[in-house]
DNA sequence: TTTAATTAGGACATTTTTGTCCGATTAAAT
DNA sequence: ATTTAATCGGACAAAAATGTCCTAATTAAA
């Protein structure tokens, strides 16, 4: 559905925003630690979100990243996944066809369009504070 | 959401299909063609669908690929994305997690396990045959 | 002011996916 | 029988995705 790139940048977004509602910021080591990914290769995605203003990040000692309760609130799961992969997850067509629309439809665009449309509403309207409350109770889980 | 092999695959055979109603064997060169793709690496994806028997292949001049009636109405679009994608598409957590299920869900476990219902059971009903109905009468494509 | 901890970012390495080439095999047509 | 048109399958090549390493810049703490 998604490349490694995106699924750990939003379980990285994911782990930030929890631990920044608890007032605490991270480090890159603890991040992927927690959430069970490549360091270095977690290092340029977070780049990439901080680039974007999805994470804010902090050079030096006792540095790292955080987020604002706002932006944790305001940001959506569609954000990270415009961010990292584009928006090759709504557009394009299901059978790889460039040209693919209502009127050059391919032999199951409209069935395709219907899910399509619900896995879009989905990270449209989940917030990255939505996804952070099953972790700390423990009804959620972002690694193993 | 496929790979592009899978992608070429399923329009390969849809249009493999197409022709069989006709009465038309086909060859590798003539379905490249017909769907867009680069010759020699469809010929490893119709290789593949073959010895899992989901399109007959027949050797030497004048040969090429076709599917019987009945396979054509039996075959379901889960068959090829699981000869050539395997079940990554049903199976696996959103995001990434390997031990991601009901008992230790990711924060986004349920509403993804929706969307990919949805998307197994119209992998699951659909025909090659009900893909091949709006082909001929230039209702759908498989190119451009 | 030096040291230690940290992110930023470029270059490089590995793996996977996508794609090509060619010789072997098969079978129809000449 | 020979030629020709086709698939089969192995080896190779290129591109993209994933992952690593190292140096520079920054900042808090000693």
């Amino acid at each position: 559905m998604f490349s490694k790139a995106c699924e750990y940048g939003i379980r990285a977004v994911v782990y930030i925003a929890h631990k920044s509602l608890e007032g605490q910021r991270v480090s890159l080591k603890e991040i992927a630690d927690a959430i069970d990914s490549p360091v270095a290769f977690t290092a340029k995605i977070l780049q990439q979100l901080s680039r974007n203003g999805l994470v804010d990040s902090v050079k030096g000692a006792s540095g790292g990243f955080e987020m604002s309760e706002g932006r944790i609130r305001e940001v959506r799961l569609a954000d990270i996944v415009s961010v990292v992969d584009g928006n090759r997850v709504y557009e394009g067509c299901g059978l790889g066809l460039k040209k693919c629309n209502e009127h050059k439809p391919c032999p199951v665009h409209w069935e395709f369009v219907e899910v399509r449309d619900r896995l879009k509403a989905l990270l449209e309207t989940t917030s990255i504070h939505d996804m952070t409350l099953g972790v700390g109770s423990g009804i959620s889980y972002l690694k193993r």
